[in-house]
Order: C-alpha cells, then sequence, then structure tokens
DNA sequence: AACTTTTGTTCCATTAAATGGAACTTGAGG
DNA sequence: CCTCAAGTTCCATTTAATGGAACAAAAGTT
C-alpha cells in the first residue's frame, strides 16, 4: 500500500453525511493502525489535503481540494462526468451511447457518441422518446416513487410496439425489475432492430437524475458481450454513485430548500 | 520532500489557465526529474488524484477531487474561507477581525469575530460604514477600476474626521497606496481611537470581493506588532488569493456571463 | 481535585517505497 | 523508413513508511 492510496482512502471517507472526520473515526473506517494514521493525517494536513478544526481536532478536506474545485474549467458536473463515462464505454465497445434525462413522460438525449460498429444505430442529442418504452426512460423512472409514476401516467401509457409495457401495472413490473437489478433493457420497443441497456445515476444536490445508455443492433450481439456491457455499466455508474454520493435515494418531488449558513450573513 | 507533497505541488499547478497538463509540463513546473514525476503522475493516477484524457495524454485533477467537491458541508465560498482566515487571526492577535464587503458607498460587515483583548473593539455585524473612510473600504474601493471608483463618487465625498479622505484625489491616492502596498491601514477615522489593517481578495467566479480586517486600540499598539498583524494578513490573503485564482484583476462592472458548454446540451 | 477513560503522539528497529540517472519504448511528423 | 520528442522501465541507492508499545494530553467521572 503506497501513501498515496492511503491519502486516497482517507479521502474518500469523508461524505456529506460525515463532512468532518477525527483520527479515530478514520482509524475505524480503515482499519490501519493508530499511529500509522495520526503521522499520515498530520502529513495530509502538512501537505494541504485536509485542515484541522479547531475544536475538537477534527479534519476535514483542506485548501488544496478547495483550490481544485474553484477551477472552474475541470467540469465535476453529473452531466460532464456521465458524458465522460459513456464516451469511455463507447470505445470499449464499439456501440452508440449516450446520456439522457427525463421530461415529464419524455426522455431527452443531451449527449451521445457514436460506435465505430458497421452496423450501429445513430445518436439523436436533443431528441425525443416514450420513457415508458425505452431501457433508459425506466431506468430513470425507477428513481421516482412510485406515487409520482402513478402521478405521471394517471391517463394510462401508449405502448409504440408489442414489446412495450402497454400498461400502469406492466410498467411497475418493469421498473421493479431496474430497481433490483441495477440496470435497465429494451429490445425492439420504439425501435425495431435495436437493443439498448442503460443505468441511472442521480446528483442529489441537484436533485437530477441521468441515464446512461448503450445501445446496439439487437440482432448481432452476442450473449456474452451483452453481459459485459451490462458489467461494465453497472461498474462505471457505481463509480459516478459513490463520487456523487448517491445512495439509491428516490428523486424528491418538490425541489429541496438549501439551508442558510449559521453565523454568518449571507449575501 | 514526502511523496505526499510531490503530490501536493502537482495538484497546485493546475489552475484555471492551466486546467490540463502534460508530464512534460509538470516536470517544466516542479524541475522535478522526469523518471521521478512520470511514477508520481501513474500513481496518483492510480490512486484517483487525477485522470488522463484519452487524447495527448494530458492529466486533470481526478475522480476523487470530484467526489470531494460534491461535499456540500465543506463550505467552499470565498465567505466561509475569509471567515476562517479572520477567525485565525483573530485567536493569534487577540483584537477583533471581520470579513465584510462593498455596498454602493458603504461597507458592510458580514461576519465577525471578537478579541480576547481587555480593551478591544466590538465587532458590528450588519453594521455599515463609509467606504471612503475605512481602511476595510479602501481595500475594497482598490480592487475596482478607477473609472468605477469615479462614478462611485461623482457627487463628491464626506470624510467623517479629520484624517479621512476629503476629496477624490485624496481618496484615490488612499487606493493607490492600498494597491501597491497590498494592505490598507486607517487610525482615527471613521471611530476615535480605532485602528485598523485590511486586505481584500476577490472570487473571479462570483466577480465577489471580501475584504478581511482587523480592528484595535489605537494607542496601545506596537509599532512591531502591528507590522506582525500586517505580516500575517498579507500571508493569509495570499493564500486565499492562490486558492480563488485571484491574480489581481479589477472587478468587472458589468455581470460576467457564464459560457455554455461545447458539444452538450445543458439541461 | 484526583482518578479513569478515551484520544492522539512519539519512539524504535524493520520493511517497503521513492529516487534519479540511463537505457529503453512509443508515437507523431517528416 | 527514419528521426526526434515524449513517456516508461530498470537498477542500485537513499529515504520514507510501518506497526507495536510506551508516552502524553484531553475529556469525563466520582
Amino acid at each position: 500500500m503506497t501513501i498515496l492510496h492511503s491519502a486516497s482512502q482517507v479521502l474518500r471517507c469523508f461524505s456529506d453525511e460525515r463532512p468532518e472526520l477525527t483520527l479515530t473515526d478514520i482509524v475505524a473506517l480503515r482499519g490501519a493502525p493508530k499511529s500509522s494514521t495520526s503521522r499520515l493525517l498530520n502529513a495530509m494536513r502538512d501537505a494541504g489535503f485536509l485542515e484541522v478544526t479547531k475544536v475538537g481536532r477534527k479534519y476535514r478536506p483542506g485548501p488544496l481540494m478547495i483550490h481544485l474545485a474553484q477551477i472552474n474549467k475541470v467540469d465535476m458536473s453529473l452531466l460532464a462526468r456521465a458524458d465522460a463515462a459513456v464516451r469511455e464505454l463507447v470505445e470499449e465497445t464499439g456501440h452508440t451511447g449516450y446520456v439522457s434525462a427525463l421530461d415529464h413522460q419524455d426522455v431527452i438525449g443531451l449527449s451521445g457518441h457514436e460506435g465505430r460498429q458497421v452496423l450501429r444505430v445513430a445518436t439523436a442529442v436533443g431528441r425525443r422518446l416514450q420513457a415508458s418504452a425505452s431501457a433508459t426512460g425506466r431506468a430513470l423512472l425507477s428513481r421516482m416513487e412510485d406515487r409520482a409514476i402513478e402521478t405521471l401516467y394517471h391517463k394510462g401509457l401508449f405502448a409504440p410496439s408489442e414489446r412495450a409495457p402497454a400498461t400502469l401495472e406492466d410498467l411497475m413490473n418493469r421498473i421493479n425489475q431496474v430497481r433490483q437489478s441495477g440496470y435497465s433493457v429494451a429490445f425492439d420497443e420504439t425501435n425495431h432492430g435495436v437493443g439498448a441497456v442503460a443505468t441511472v445515476v442521480v446528483d442529489p444536490m441537484k436533485n437530477l437524475a441521468l441515464s446512461l445508455c448503450i445501445v446496439f443492433p439487437a440482432a448481432t450481439i452476442a450473449e456474452q458481450e451483452r453481459e459485459h456491457i451490462i458489467t461494465r455499466m453497472k461498474e462505471m455508474t457505481a463509480q459516478l454513485a459513490r463520487q456523487f454520493n448517491d445512495h439509491g435515494q428516490p428523486l424528491l418531488d418538490t425541489v429541496r430548500r438549501k439551508k442558510s449558513q449559521s453565523g454568518v450573513l449571507s449575501i
């Protein structure tokens, strides 16, 4: 174990729920000896990775992190991150991939990358898709509360093809499958001959859900390759979820209010 | 030199102007051997501190930094940072300190910390002060363009005491002194018997200038102590400036528009 | 205030990692 | 196919990190 990995582990201990940690906290979380951890934390403080609160000897991410967070060209938005992840998947698999978000009953493509395969699905940035009849749409819906989904489809739903869910009950079954497995699939639903695998990740701070999706010709894909795509997508999505403190909470129906700081007037 | 310090140096190489760097860039910036730097950068990538762009082997701050930037309880605003810096100065010197911002011709106290000294200046969060007749006000004005200052005081200015600048010319002289020395002083200007030292730092992304100020009884302060306060304030202000990419640019008169991302639709 | 418990630091010999020069590999132009 | 620049790997050497235990400092407890 190099000290950089140790430092990395320490920094990963911090989260929204635990923005400040003591030495003993970190010892407990990492399981490393107290002495090493003590020296490590002091070294990290000296280097600017951490800073200590005057009261209670608590550590938190330090000035160096604040410096990096100010660099606005390093886009840290979920969209930029999800887009980068999809691009990586596209390069790996050669299939087309895109990132999309939900808008009422529709899914909108926000960014897309075309694959290298001769037979490939064209990307459609800005195009709308029925949420209920697509892998990416059901992935996004899976992070809403049941009540909200029912409200959204209270007038019933339209199935553009035989394989798409035709009733609210069908849809809920498919959504529950997504919730359980962590990914969403579709074959021949909105577009004939097209297969899709999608996952979803939410940024709880912005209450924003985005879906990662890889699309491919349904006929030519091998079972093994499909499995591989699913595995990689779940891996990359899990990484994004960790980065954004997404612990699987459902999306809030109403807009969350930001708490005001204590003791300091806001501008 | 520990590897943590090296890693810290590398991360400090990134800025708004240089959001991505190659191995050779970093070798040039740090002066360390190429071999060590190569290994260091790869180790940092493995640990999540950096990530590499697929094209051009460029490095930039990595997923770990993005994770930390998401922690909302770690307040990275300039106000929170300036407040923490002032608190530290107050603890060190025992004198009262505060952070303030400009509102037209006034300075408003945004956060304050009272000193430990028996004879101390009381804090006044939310209270207004004449910008022209205070150390903190002139510090803030020093980051505006001359034209903007002239516009602000085109109706002339009022001096609340003999030592305060009475004309625009007086004021400009005092402001130019601040620009040159990097700090602002006042004795017996708005409040009798009160001395003050102030510095200013701006967050270019928010186009926000904040002033750090330490106030003390003018009569009882030793020359040496005053010098020490100035030195420490300049140090801490310089650190903040580095973190926020403040390179001494004047404040924009109009609100800067944020550029939209290329290739990706914004939500 | 004296005691106990909890929490963090320092010491030490041992182990493991970082170092820098040189040789080597890779990749982009010509 | 060659060349030059950019990046990686090798190796012996130096330097830093490790973890157990003793030590010191706070925070509770009687």
